[in-house]
Order: structure tokens, then sequence, then C-alpha cells
DNA sequence: AAGATGAATTAGTTATGCCTAATTTTCGTT
DNA sequence: AACGAAAATTAGGCATAACTAATTCATCTT
């Protein structure tokens, strides 16, 4: 068949639905509303296009799915972005809280011969700069390490930050400064009220729950 | 004031208008729907809008030319543009030929941090590889050495190629694959009806005269 | 000076992708 | 079982940037 080409609009949606399936059960209009930043209308509309595109299917009132094709195509964009991100860090001196908004509008204007060459260039990666794993040519999704919140940990012990999850430039701009990053060792300290005291290279910090949710840690007891 | 941010359509408009102007003493309505593969109609509307925002003026059955603003905006995507495929060619490995059609889709979405990123790991570079001059942060257009076309060279010398004057990719590939592109020295041998007799290199080619009209030399004797 | 010719414009249409306001539907509570 | 809130959809518009068909305009020939 043809590969019409999506707008960056359609691959947007489609990206973002996946995003939200690994996070919720089910997504909603207005998850898609709030996390694309438009109007329900406008979800309504171009869902209703991508179900007649057979890349997505709807549920009125229960939720969209992305079809084998739609899948496809958001990891093909997924892929983009998160190498995109890896190489503007990496070859091009962009700072943690600058990759994402480049990426998110490369992402979908690169070509294939691009993509290639920065997966070359940076030795076909498995994970992009906040720990997000990069889908592979072949479009599967790598393994990556158990994790859970740092919110969440109950016994105090040394852990390895794995992912963090988030695109706010500022949370990200901060939680560099702090080293707070995927590699990072850190050592918890105690659980109080305000938030998770942990020492990162020495230096103790407390950081707010809000933001321990966000930071996900690799397979610690408990 | 402030910086509405034009379409990728806008941006295409300027930069075509001053690419003829470089070329033709005047640039009509016809110029740019060839260049830009629109209709007629289409470029009527949209040099009526560009009027009306500032960047362009149209003498009507006259001409269009770029306002101060305008030329501003054009050279801004022609650097955009120049950098880029000289990045691709030299950091991605992309050949002559697949640079332009990438490069036409990046430009305009690039920011100036990787703008100024690529420009910092090229070095500065003053040209392109097909020869054209980068603009520069400033949007100066560079001094380039006197040129004129092979065509047009009366003197069998040893000359050096400055420019290559087309984006089209079978001739691009073909020149390369002759080794004929910017840089190069060749031995000018004669000009017979057919085309010129080059030496590159050791071997010679006939080169016909409507791809010789396309290669710029160095400021030759004649 | 009248035509003829080609350049340019106008008028009217289409497709995207977004919006607001109004309406409908679902579902958890009571 | 009925209500009210929240979620989703419909209806109706707007802006962009194309297009075709029809018309107008400028200029070159004869
Ligand atoms: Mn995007
Ligand atoms: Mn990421
Ligand atoms: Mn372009
Ligand atoms: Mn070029």
């Amino acid at each position: 068949m043809e590969k019409p080409r999506l707008s960056e609009s359609q691959e947007d949606y489609l990206k973002e639905i996946f995003k939200l399936r690994e996070v919720n059960e089910t997504v909603s209009m207005q998850d898609l509303a709030r996390k694309l930043d438009v109007r329900p209308p406008s979800v309504t509309g171009m869902i209703k296009k991508l179900c007649a595109m057979k890349l997505v299917e709807h549920e009125p009132y229960k939720g969209v799915q992305l079809t084998e094709t739609g899948e496809k195509i958001a990891l093909e964009v997924l892929r983009h972005h998160r190498l995109l991100e890896l190489y503007l860090a990496r070859h091009l001196n962009y700072s943690w809280d600058e990759i994402h908004e480049e990426a998110e509008r490369l992402e979908h204007v690169i070509s294939e011969k691009f993509e290639a060459a920065i997966a070359d260039l940076l030795d076909h990666p498995t994970h992009d700069p906040h720990g997000d794993p990069i889908p592979t040519v072949e479009l599967e999704i790598p393994d990556s390490p158990d994790m859970k919140p740092l919110s969440a940990i109950k016994v105090y012990q040394t852990i390895i930050i794995g992912r963090v999850m988030t695109q706010d430039k500022d949370i990200l701009s901060l939680l560099s400064r702090l080293e707070l990053i995927p590699g990072q060792q850190i050592e918890l300290i105690r659980n109080e009220a305000a938030g998770i005291r942990v020492r990162v290279d020495g230096s103790q910090y407390l950081v707010p729950q809000t933001i321990a949710r966000l930071i996900w840690c690799e397979s610690p007891d408990t």
C-alpha cells in the first residue's frame, strides 16, 4: 500500500497515546487533550480521522487504543525523539532541559537516513538522557531494569537513579544541578513528611515528595 | 515588537525571492511559482500577505522585492540551510545529492541554539558543499572569489571549481562521481560543439554545455 | 491603434487542524 | 430510579495554504 505520510499533529497524537498507555490503564480523550495542549473537541475530531485510517480504535467513553500499524508509527516517532535527545545532549552540547523541545520539532522532520546516521554515531543506544528506552530499529522496546519511584522506597540503602519522568524544564534544570540524573548513585537517608532526604556525592538534599515521584530507581529491596 | 514566527511556506517564499534576485534582475510571480512548485494564484495570495507584513514589496507586473526585514529573514533561513548541508555532509556522512532535500525541511525547524552548535562544530564555515556562501551570524554574505561558468571560459588552462549551481540530484550525483566538485582542480582542454573537454585527476571527460553552465570556476583569465 | 499573447489577479473551492458554545451521554451518588 | 457532574460529541467558525476556472491587465506586433 501507500505511505501517505502523516502530519506532525497526527504523529504527536499517536506518540502521546502510546506514552499515556504505558502509564494509564486506559487513555481518555481528556488525557490526550491535556497532553497535547488542545481542547477536547479537537481530540474528538482527530481521533475520528485516525480511526478512519485504522491507526487507532476508539470505544466511546471507554478509551482510545493504537492498532498494530498505529503503534508502529508511534514507535518510529518515539525512536526519532529519543535518539535526537541523546544526540543533542552528546554531540551538540545541549543541556538536559533543552533537548526535549528541540526533539519535539525535529522528530517529525528527519529522514530514516538521519535516524540511522545518529544511531550509528551514538553506537545504537538503548536509553535516552531521561532514562527512557529508545525503540530499536525493529521497533521493539528494549528492556529496562525494574524500577520504582523514589517516593515509594522503604528501605534506606544506596541505589541508582534509572529514569526521570518529566520533561518540565524547570524541574529538569533543578535536578541536573543537583546531579539527580540517570546513572547517579544516591544514598537514601530518611523519608520525612516534606520529602525524602538523600545523600548525593557527599551533599545532602531533601527531595520534595512531588519530585520524588518522578525519580525512578533501579530495583531496590522493598 | 513581536516575532510572530513565520510559516515554513512563508520562509520558503522569502528565501526563494532572495535566491532569484541574485540571478535575475527582477523576480516575477511566475518565477516564484515555478521555483516553489505552486500555481500562480497561490503566489499572488501569499505575496499579498507578505506585503501586508512588510516583508516584501510588489509592483504589479513589475516584480517582487524583499524589504530590509524580509531580507534578514531570508538570510536566516539561507544560513540554516547551508550550514545544515555542510553539517550533513561532514558529520552525518550524507552524499552530495542527499543534503539538499533534508536541509530543505530542517531549515525551518532548528533553533538558534542548533544553528550555533553546528556552526561551532564546523568552525564557522563560509561556504557550503555546493560552494554557495553561508551568511554570517550577522547575516552578511561572505565574499566569494570571482567566478564564471565553465561554459564561458575561453583560455585553456588549469582552474579550480568554485560553485555548482544546481540542486538536481541526478546531476549532483553524476558530478560527484566525476569529482567535479568545489575545490577540484581541472584542466581545460578544448571547447567542442557538444561540450567542454576537461582533464580531472588524469581522466578526461566531455562536460555537456548544459552542465558546463552550472559549474562556476574561480577567476580564470578571459 | 487594434489585437493577440502571456502574466497576473479574482472568485470560488478544498483540506487541515484548531477553536467556542451548546448539547448529549455516561456513571457514580443518593 | 433519578440527579448532577464530568466526559465527550456536535455544530458552527476561523486561519492557512493550496487548487481550478474565469477574468483582467500590460505590452509587443503588426
Ligand atoms: Mn512533536
Ligand atoms: Mn526523553
Ligand atoms: Mn524549505
Ligand atoms: Mn547549497
